[in-house]
DNA sequence: TTGAAAGCGCTAACAT
DNA sequence: ATGTTAGCGCTTTCAA
């Protein structure tokens, strides 16, 4: 029974050369004769040699890994984002470490720290705390290059892929106010991160370049699984209700649909809606529902290249933080049409019997 | 400019105590003094010290690191899953490499092997293809433990967490049967694998057990995105037309509700619906909708301790395969009703309304 | 182009 | 309880 672990002097060994040169073949080294790549190759393969990857890390200072952190793959923006990620770093051979923010500033510090102690060869993250002091600090100390995932950190010298939301919020709202709707309401996941900054950013500019005066139509909500059931349902049943709806993530969308249904309002005929984010349920709706996305293998692409340009000894390694912003595309399905001409009427407004709760 | 790294002898000299001393505060070993452990920790904070993870990993054979491979984050399913592992490995220093296998068999022959070359201190994972000789092998081939994530592989020696289907069909099923339902649709995605082979055998067993007649009325999907609408709303306008349905995944769950509405019926009072597994979606929706699930806390749990209790030198190495049962947990909302006395009479089947029962 | 040898930073075995 | 020392398996000078 040999159990002993084979190492690369075995390699070198049988094929009859040194440590030196098998290490050039495992390496894809250039200056090793076609005869003795081949003998070591050879040699591997009889030994089924496995190289040590703690060992080539220590010695080369590379892990071939990449650090994620992300508040939660639970949600499915995220959840996309990883994949794609991994899938575009693979091809270079590289492995992801993912690590849950949970919006956690603690979480999240400790978590940098490990990518840090672990010496991870590049950090993507979204951290939820764009202004906290430490993760900028954190960030600004690690040695390895960091790319931020649409977050801006004041004071980080890290590259980003910034998501074009104001440009997207246009196009949305453009979209709508060409079928007449003007009082469009707007739900969103109140955190208080660059994602939905930009997109009130973008709402509001997008009344502004109409020149439309922007209704006080948003609804903020505490965390991504609360429910906009209650508000949206006085604000449909309220004097000036919206005609159309513009809601981030599933939770939310599901809810706000549920009060439309609720009041009688059909969509699309009734009342129009558009999500922030393309998903199953976005898509597999009755009626489909049409959606701000973007194309995730792009943002990939993006991350893999500025983190892999800070990485090799040709690496800009001072240069300026470079962002690349990302655009959004509308895909339009069945949820929007005409804003009706007139307000609901009275007679279509009732349905169910007892309203449900649907707080929380 | 002092860039050199920081190693342990630097941390040792400014204690004024040997490396292997240093070392010892650094593991938390038990044989050092108080004022030993001091005098290191406040050279360690003093110097601002970061162990180097490749040499320890190196030196004492252990990454910390737990890799996952599962076909897709992207689905809930295995987003909750990974978040739940995390979280529980977490706590005990490791962290979690996650691959995609895409139910590619050569990408997870691949994933596996790098796991096994990045020297992982365990593996969980759950490949797409329970019957390929050469996964087993490469898995029985690994030589850090593995734990199956509800698979079975024939000729593994891994452990497994499983989860009870059969029981929790059987529950599902009964719950329907109390409801006066003996026609009960089943829609899920026909992978060849586990979880899907036992829901089928769990709800025929139902049916055996309640002494009626198993119906014809599965519907087996392609991929887990594909939509049952079609299939499901022929069933229902046929002659025999189910009365219920068990869905599994969300896409697939909301082109059956759309099938449903679309022939008029209102749920639950003309028909009622459980769902496979739980999610945002399942709980906001209106009704919400009753739902299987298992405590995914539970699962990382028994994953952890299986896959430690093979770790440590008190390692049962050897010990035969073990497995572990999760149970499902059937949570009702208000999804589901009586069965209707008769077919759906052609005057209900416009908007009836119904009273709504508010269960949980 | 190849070989020899010096570590990478740490842990563990042994000696004290 | 602490110090000393020999590697873990590899990459990378440096010489040849």
């Amino acid at each position: 029974m040999n159990d002993k672990t084979i190492r690369l002097e075995d390699v070198a060994k049988l094929a009859g050369v040194s440590v030196g040169s098998a290490s050039r073949v495992l390496n894809h080294a250039p200056n090793v004769t076609q005869e003795v790549r081949e003998k070591v190759e050879r040699a591997m393969r009889a030994l089924r040699y496995q190289p040590s990857h703690a060992a080539r890390s220590l010695r080369s200072r590379s892990t071939k890994t990449i650090g994620c952190m992300f508040s939660d793959v639970t949600n499915p923006l995220y959840a996309r984002a990883f994949r794609a990620l991994e899938e575009s770093f693979r091809s270079d051979g590289y492995m992801l470490l993912l690590a849950h923010g949970l919006n956690d500033e603690q979480r999240e510090l400790e978590s940098l720290r490990t990518f840090q102690e672990r010496g991870m060869d590049g950090v993507i993250c979204a951290p939820g705390h764009e202004r906290s002091p430490e993760i900028a600090a954190v960030l600004n100390a690690m040695s390895m290059p960091v790319l931020l995932y649409d977050r801006e950190i004041p004071g980080s010298r890290a590259d980003a892929v910034l998501f074009d939301h104001v440009e997207g919020m246009k196009q949305a709202c453009g979209r709508l106010f060409e079928l007449g709707h003007t009082r469009i309401a707007l739900a969103l996941w109140n955190a208080g991160s660059r994602p939905v900054r930009k997109r009130i950013e973008g709402y509001r500019a997008a009344y502004r370049a109409a020149n439309l005066e922007c209704p006080d139509l948003i609804l903020r909500q505490p965390t991504p699984t609360s429910s906009v059931y209650d508000e949206l349902l006085s604000m449909l049943e309220g004097p000036h209700p919206p005609t159309a709806l513009i809601a981030q993530g599933t939770h939310i969308l599901v809810s706000a649909l549920s009060a439309v249904a609720h009041t009688g309002r059909k969509v699309p005929s009734d009342f129009s809606v558009v999500s922030i984010g393309d998903s199953d349920f976005v898509q597999t709706h009755d009626p489909a529902i049409s959606a701000l996305r973007t194309d995730v293998a792009t943002v990939a692409a993006h991350a893999k290249a500025l983190l892999l340009s800070r990485l090799g000894k040709d690496a800009e390694d001072n240069a300026a933080p470079r962002r690349v912003l990302v655009p959004y595309a509308l895909f339009e399905r069945d949820s929007c049409a005409p804003a009706p001409q007139t307000a609901v009427p009275e007679t279509r407004m009732r349905r169910a019997s007892s309203p449900k709760q649907h707080s929380q």
